[in-house]
RNA sequence: ACCCGGGUGGUGGAACUGGUAGACACGCAGGACUUAAAAUCCUGUUCGCAGUAAUGCGAGUGACGGUUCAAUUCCGUUCCCGGGUACCA
C-alpha cells in the first residue's frame, strides 16, 4: 500500500480532536501537580487578509516539535496560539472596501486557524486569545490604568502606587514645592504635576500631520515628506498623546538581560536600543552682542549680519520659566521626552556630550530645528533663512534627516555662546542632524574629533580647533580617546581618555553643568488616531485624565460608520459624538490601587434584549410551526448548532407581533429563511413593515431565500456570522447611549467629560499575551496568581527577529511593572529566546516584448525566456537576430517590414511563483493565470523551456511570490511540509523560500513508510511484534493508539 | 546614516576551539528494472585543464589586503543582500 499521508493525517487529527489530546490543564488549586511545567510560545501572529504563508510556520513547527519532545519526557506542557488581532491593515481594509474591521479580522483569523490546523500543530483551542476580543482587551485596559494609577520611585527604583506620592507631597511637599504649597494647588494643578510621574501619561508630541488627508500618518505612510497615499504634504503637528514612562525601566532592561537567555546579537540591539551613555550635561551661556570679528573675521559662509539683540532684549525674549514642572530635576523623572525643553534659568544652551574631554575643541553649537530656543536667539538677520529651514525640516521625517548624511543642511541663527572655560565666542546653528528627541536636543559640535561636525564645519566653512595634534590630519575627524590634548586650557597634556573624568570634575565644580547618564531610548508613545485598537479607559474633564474604575471595564469599541479621521485630526472615535461626551463625571475620583480592586468582580449581567410577548397564544403557535420546519429551516438549523458559534439561537420564537425562524436573543439578530412566495410584490411590502419594527425594538433582520440555503450554505453561513459580529457592536453602542448617555443633546461645557478618543497601539495587546493563556477565562482577574506562579515564565519563545526590540522591550517593561505590583512572581518574562529567521520571497519574473512603430497594433503577448532577455540587455544579441526569433513564433508579430524603426522594449513582470517549477514556467498553467490574461501569449524558449528570471524580496501579496501552506500540504501531507520546513536549514538562519526540494523529502518519508509497512500482512510494524489487522502509532501523550487497518489491499 | 545579521557548488546547506572545504539532501547526468512511462534501485556530480582510464595538475568559501606552518573560521578595508530605526505587525 503506498503512504496515503492523507489518510493517516486524517485519522490523527480526528483522534486528536475527539479525546482532546492537547488540552492542557492547570493544577488544582491547594494541590500539588505531578508533572514539572513547560511553556513553550510562539510569538502570535497578525491575522492579515493574505492568510498563512510558509514563513509563519517555520518557527511554529520548530515550536511544535520541541513541545512534542517535551511532552513525551513527561512535561506538562503549554503550547498555546491566538492571534494579534487589532491593527493596522483592517482599518485600512475597512476604508477601502467598508467592511467593519470585526468581520474581516473574524474571517481571517478563521483562515488562519483552518491553515494551522492543516499543518497538525498541537495547540490546545481551548487557550486561543484575540487581542480584539473584549473579554481580552478588557484586561489590557485594566493594565493600562495601573500603569496609569503607578508611578517610578526612584529610592526604591520600582513602581508604587500614586496614592503614596500623593500622600508623601501632602505630609513633605517636594523638591519644588512644600506641603503648604501642594495644598493651595488647584486640582488642575495637582494633576498635571501627578501626571508627571504616572508610569502611563499624557503630554504633547510631535506627529506626521498631512493636512490633505486631515490624518495622523505612520513613519511607513510617509515617503520623501510626502503621504505615501496621494502624494500629499506632511508636516510635523503637536498632539496631546499617551506615553509609557519605559525610560524609568532602562536600567531594569539592561540588567534584566544578563538573566535571560537571548542571543548576543539581540541583546546588543536592546541594549543600544536603551543606548546607555555616561557624560556630562553643560550650559554654554548666551552672548548677547558679540563681536565677531574676534573670532570669525572675514569666514565665507556667514552672513554679514551683526547680532542687534541687546542683553535685555535677549533677557526678555527668553523668558522665564513660569512652570517649575518644566526644569528637568531628577524628582520629578524624564521631562516629557517629546516636548524636551532644555532650558535653564534662561541662561544659556544646555548640551549633553559624552566626551567632556573635547571641550576646548568646540568650534560650534548645534541646536535641533525644533528646539524652544530657536526663535528667541535668531537675529533679525537671519530670521528669514531660518524660517526657510525650518519650513524644509518640517517637511522631513526623522529617518530621512539621519539617513541622508551626505547632504548637509544647516542654517545659522545668528547668535553665540561662549565656551564655559575659556570665554571663546561660539556660533550657534541649527542642523537636521541634530534630533529634538535625544539628550537635551542640542550639542557642541568638536569637528576634529567627530565625522558629522567635521562634515558640517568643511561645508560651511567653519574654523576648526585642532586638539589632538598629529592624531587629526585635516581629512578627516578622528574621535579617537587615546590622543593627547593640545590647545585645551587646563587640560592640555593629558590623555584624553583620563581627561574625560578630570572635566567632568572641573564642570560640576564650576557649576557649569553635572555628570549625566543619558538614555537614547524615549518614553514609548502608546497612543494612535486610529479605530482599530483598544480604547482608553480614560475620561477629560477639566483638562484632567480620569480612570474609568475597574468594575467600568471593558470599555468597547464602539461601531462606526465610517473610518476616517475626527475633525482634529483626532481618531475615528472623535465623530461618534454620543460616545465620546459623558454627562457629568463629576463624581469620579481616582480610587487608590489596592489588590481588592483588582479582584472586583466584573460587570457582568448581560444586557438583556428590549423585547416583549404578545401573548401566551403566540408561544403556542410558534411551538407548533417548530414542528413543521422546511428542509432549508433544518439544515440551517443543524448548521448553525454544529458551527459552534458560541451563540444561542432559538427556531420559531415569538417577537413583538411576528414569530421570528431564527433568532440570537443576545446578539438582537433575527434570521429569516424565505420560501418562494416571498418574491411577490405585496409579500415584499409587508416584509419590509415587518422588518422596520423589528429593527425599531432594535433587531437586526436578515433574509435568505430557501434556494440560497440548500444551494449556497457556506456563505449564508458566513453571512450571518458577519452579521453577528457588527448586530454585537451595534448592539453594544446603543446600551451605551441609553446607559451612559441620557442626554440627547448634552450642553458640551461645565461638568461634561469627553471619552479619549485616541486608541492603544499595536503593541498594547502583545505586552501581556503570554500570561493571559495561562488563565484564558479567568473573568475576575488578568491572570490568577496561582496560576502564573505555576506555569511562570516563556521557557522557550519562538519568533522573528522584527521584534528585537519594540515588542521585547515593552513585554519586558510590562512584566516587571506588573512584578512590581505583586501581580506576577517574575520579572522577566521570557527564560530563552529563540529568534526563527525570515523567510523571504523568491520572485519570479516573465520578460514582455512590445515593438514600438512598426509592431502590429493588437498583438498576442509575447515572452522572452530569461537568459535571451539577458543576453538582449547585454547588448550580446542583434535587432535582427531577436526580430528572426520573433518571426518564428509569431510571423505578423511585427506588421512593416521597414524594420529600421523597430524599437523594442523588454518589460519584467512578476509572475507567480506558484506556476513556476524551480525556474521553468509552467506554460499551461501560465496562460490560465489572471483569468486568461495571457491566453493567447507566444513564447520565445530556450532549450524548448521558457526560463523565468528570479530576486529575493519580502514576500508579499503584489509581488506574486507568497506560497500558500495549504497547496502543499494538499499535495504532499503536513509531514512533508514540516520535515521540509525543518530541512530548509537551521531556524535562526534567513533564507528564501524555494518549493523545489519538497519531493526529496516527500520520497524520504514514503521509503520510511515502505521499511515499517509490510507489503504481504499489509500492517505496520510496531517496536513490538507485527500484527496483522491493526497499525500502531504513539500518541503524543505515551500511550499506544490502536486502529483498525481499513487499508485497501 | 546608525544598530544587528548574512554572503561557501546548478540549489538548500555542512565543516563544533584555526587543521583533508563542499557532510546530508535537492537537482542534473548515466545505468538497472520495464514493451514503455511513472515509481524504485545503483553510479557519478565544485570548477578548469590534461588523460582511454585509474588519476594528475591548477583554482576555489562576495572582493582586496594582513596575521599564521595552516584561514570559510582571526584582524583590517570594501562591495552586495536581509532585518530594525520608535504610528506595519
Amino acid at each position: 500500500m503506498e503512504y496515503d499521508f492523507r489518510k493517516i493525517e486524517e485519522d490523527c487529527r480526528k483522534k486528536w480532536k475527539d479525546d482532546e489530546v492537547y488540552k492542557v490543564s492547570n493544577p488544582e488549586p491547594g494541590k500539588e501537580f505531578d508533572k514539572p511545567k513547560y511553556y513553550v510560545l510562539d510569538m502570535f501572529p497578525y491575522p492579515s487578509g493574505a492568510g498563512l504563508h510558509v514563513g509563519h510556520p517555520l518557527g511554529y513547527i520548530a515550536s511544535d516539535i520541541y513541545s512534542r519532545y517535551k511532552r513525551l519526557k513527561g512535561f506538562n506542557v503549554l503550547h498555546p496560539m491566538g492571534f494579534d488581532s487589532f491593527g493596522l491593515p483592517a482599518e485600512q481594509y475597512a476604508i477601502e472596501t467598508g467592511q467593519h474591521p470585526a468581520t474581516t479580522t473574524e474571517k481571517n483569523i478563521e483562515t488562519f486557524k483552518a491553515q494551522l490546523d492543516k499543518i497538525g500543530f498541537c495547540y490546545d483551542w481551548g487557550r486561543e486569545i484575540r487581542t480584539s476580543d473584549p473579554s481580552y482587551y478588557k484586561w489590557t485596559q485594566w493594565i493600562f490604568l495601573q500603569l496609569f494609577k503607578n508611578y517610578f520611585c526612584h529610592t526604591q527604583k520600582k513602581a508604587l502606587p500614586i496614592s503614596l506620592l500623593v500622600e508623601k507631597y501632602e505630609t513633605k511637599g517636594s523638591a519644588h514645592f512644600t506641603a503648604e504649597e501642594w495644598k493651595s494647588f488647584t486640582k488642575k494643578e495637582r494633576e498635571d504635576i501627578l501626571m508627571k510621574r504616572r508610569l502611563a501619561f499624557s503630554a504633547y508630541g510631535e506627529v506626521n500631520w498631512c493636512e490633505a488627508l486631515g490624518t495622523v500618518l505612520a513613519n511607513d505612510e510617509v515617503v520623501n515628506g510626502v503621504s505615501e497615499r496621494g502624494g500629499h504634504p506632511v508636516v510635523k503637528k503637536k498632539m496631546r498623546q499617551w506615553y509609557l514612562r519605559i525610560t524609568e525601566y532602562a536600567d531594569r532592561l539592561l540588567e534584566g538581560l544578563e538573566t535571560v537567555s537571548f542571543s548576543d546579537a539581540m541583546k546588543e540591539m536592546q541594549r543600544n536600543w536603551i543606548g546607555k551613555s555616561e557624560g556630562a550635561e553643560m550650559i554654554f551661556s548666551l552672548i548677547p552682542s558679540p563681536s565677531p570679528s574676534r573670532h570669525l573675521s572675514g569666514e565665507k559662509g556667514f552672513t554679514e549680519t551683526e547680532t542687534k539683540m541687546d542683553a535685555e532684549n535677549l533677557s526678555q525674549s527668553l523668558g522665564t520659566q513660569s512652570d517649575k514642572e518644566n526644569s528637568t530635576d531628577t524628582d520629578l523623572g524624564h521631562p516629557s521626552r517629546p516636548i524636551n525643553v532644555m532650558m535653564d534659568e534662561g541662561q544659556g544652551v544646555r548640551v549633553y556630550t559624552t566626551r567632556p574631554d573635547t571641550i576646548f575643541g568646540v568650534d560650534f553649537l548645534v541646536l535641533a530645528p525644533e528646539h524652544e530656543l530657536v526663535s528667541k536667539i535668531t537675529t533679525d538677520g537671519q530670521k528669514q533663512e531660518i524660517e526657510n529651514y525650518l519650513t524644509y525640516v518640517k517637511s522631513r521625517s526623522d529617518r530621512e534627516r539621519m539617513a541622508e548624511v551626505k547632504q548637509i543642511t544647516g542654517c545659522f541663527t545668528g547668535a553665540y555662546a561662549a565656551n564655559p572655560f575659556d570665554g571663546k565666542l561660539i556660533p550657534i546653528w541649527i542642523a537636521e542632524y541634530v534630533l529634538a528627541g535625544y539628550g537635551t536636543g542640542a550639542i557642541m559640535a568638536v569637528p576634529c574629533g567627530d565625522q558629522r561636525d567635521f562634515a558640517f564645519a568643511k561645508h560651511f566653512n567653519i574654523p576648526i580647533t585642532n586638539i589632538i595634534g598629529h592624531h587629526y590630519n585635516g581629512q578627516e575627524a578622528n574621535a579617537t580617546k587615546d590622543a593627547v590634548l593640545q590647545n585645551s586650557g587646563f587640560l592640555n597634556g593629558m590623555l584624553m581618555k583620563d581627561a574625560i573624568a578630570v572635566a567632568i570634575n572641573k564642570i560640576e565644580e564650576e557649576g557649569i553643568g553635572k555628570r549625566k547618564v543619558n538614555y537614547r531610548m524615549r518614553d514609548a508613545g502608546f497612543s494612535r488616531q486610529r479605530y482599530w485598537g483598544e480604547p482608553f479607559p480614560i475620561i477629560w474633564s477639566d483638562g484632567i485624565a480620569l480612570p474609568l474604575d475597574a468594575e467600568e471595564l471593558p470599555l468597547e469599541l464602539p461601531f462606526v460608520e465610517k473610518y476616517g479621521p475626527g475633525p482634529e485630526g483626532e481618531g475615528p472615535l472623535a465623530n461618534i459624538k454620543e460616545w465620546t461626551l459623558i454627562p457629568s463625571p463629576s463624581p469620579r475620583v481616582e480610587k487608590g490601587v489596592s489588590k481588592n480592586e483588582a479582584e472586583i468582580e466584573a460587570k457582568g449581567a448581560a444586557l438583556v434584549p428590549k423585547y416583549k410577548v404578545r401573548s401566551p397564544m403566540q408561544y403556542e403557535l410558534a411551538k407548533g410551526m417548530r414542528k413543521e420546519y422546511t428542509e432549508a429551516e433544518n439544515l440551517l438549523w443543524q448548521q448553525l448548532r454544529d458551527q459552534k458559534l458560541n451563540v444561542k439561537f432559538r427556531r420559531q420564537h415569538p417577537i413583538e407581533c411576528y414569530i421570528a425562524d431564527f433568532i440570537c436573543l443576545d446578539h438582537a439578530l433575527i434570521v429569516e429563511a424565505d420560501g418562494g412566495y416571498h418574491e411577490s410584490e405585496e409579500q415584499k411590502k409587508y416584509d419590509e413593515e415587518r422588518n422596520r419594527i423589528l429593527n425599531e425594538v432594535g433587531f437586526t433582520v436578515i433574509r435568505f431565500t430557501n434556494y440560497e440555503i440548500l444551494n449556497d450554505t457556506q456563505s449564508v453561513l458566513s453571512k450571518i456570522k458577519e452579521a453577528l459580529q457588527i448586530s454585537r457592536i451595534r448592539r453594544n453602542n446603543e446600551n451605551t447611549k441609553s446607559s451612559e448617555f441620557s442626554h440627547p443633546s448634552p450642553p458640551a461645557d461645565e461638568g461634561m467629560g469627553v471619552r479619549e478618543t485616541s486608541t492603544m497601539p499595536g503593541y498594547a495587546g502583545s505586552s501581556w499575551y503570554f500570561l493571559r493563556y495561562m488563565d484564558p477565562k479567568n473573568t475576575e482577574t488578568f491572570c490568577d496568581r496561582n496560576v502564573s506562579d505555576y506555569w511562570n515564565q516563556v521557557d522557550v519563545y519562538i519568533g522573528g527577529t522584527e521584534h528585537a526590540v519594540g515588542h521585547l522591550l515593552y513585554s519586558r517593561m510590562w512584566a516587571k511593572v506588573l512584578y512590581d505590583l505583586n501581580l506576577i512572581g517574575f520579572d522577566e518574562p521570557f527564560k530563552k529566546l529563540v529568534n526563527q529567521g525570515m523567510i523571504q520571497g523568491s520572485s519570479r519574473f516573465v520578460y514582455r516584448i512590445s515593438v514600438l512603430n512598426v509592431g502590429n497594433d493588437k498583438p498576442s503577448p509575447m515572452f522572452v525566456s530569461f537568459n535571451i532577455y539577458k543576453e538582449w540587455l547585454e547588448n550580446k544579441l542583434s535587432m535582427r537576430n531577436l526580430l528572426d526569433r520573433i518571426f518564428s513564433v509569431d510571423d505578423v508579430f511585427v506588421t512593416s517590414m521597414n524594420l529600421e524603426s523597430a524599437e523594442i522594449m523588454i518589460n519584467q513582470i512578476h509572475v507567480d511563483v506558484n506556476i513556476v517549477d524551480g525556474v521553468e514556467l509552467n506554460i499551461e498553467a501560465f496562460k490560465k493565470w489572471k483569468n486568461g490574461e495571457f491566453l493567447d501569449a507566444k513564447f520565445i524558449l530556450e532549450d524548448g523551456k521558457y526560463i523565468c528570471g528570479s530576486e529575493t524580496e519580502k514576500m508579499s501579496k503584489s509581488k506574486y511570490n507568497t506560497v500558500n501552506p495549504d497547496d502543499l500540504v494538499n499535495k504532499y501531507g503536513a509531514d512533508t511540509f514540516r520535515m521540509y520546513e525543518m530541512f530548509l536549514g537551521p531556524v535562526e538562519q534567513s533564507k528564501p523560500w524555494d518549493t523545489k526540494g519538497i519531493e526529496g523529502v516527500h520520497r524520504f518519508l514514503r521509503k520510511l513508510w515502505r521499511l515499517f509497512y509490510d507489503e504481504h500482512k499489509g500492517a505496520i510494524w510496531t517496536t513490538s511484534a507485527p500484527r496483522n489487522d491493526h497499525y500502531k502509532f504513539p500518541s503524543p501523550l505515551g500511550e499506544v493508539a490502536q486502529r483498525a487497518d481499513e487499508g485497501e489491499r
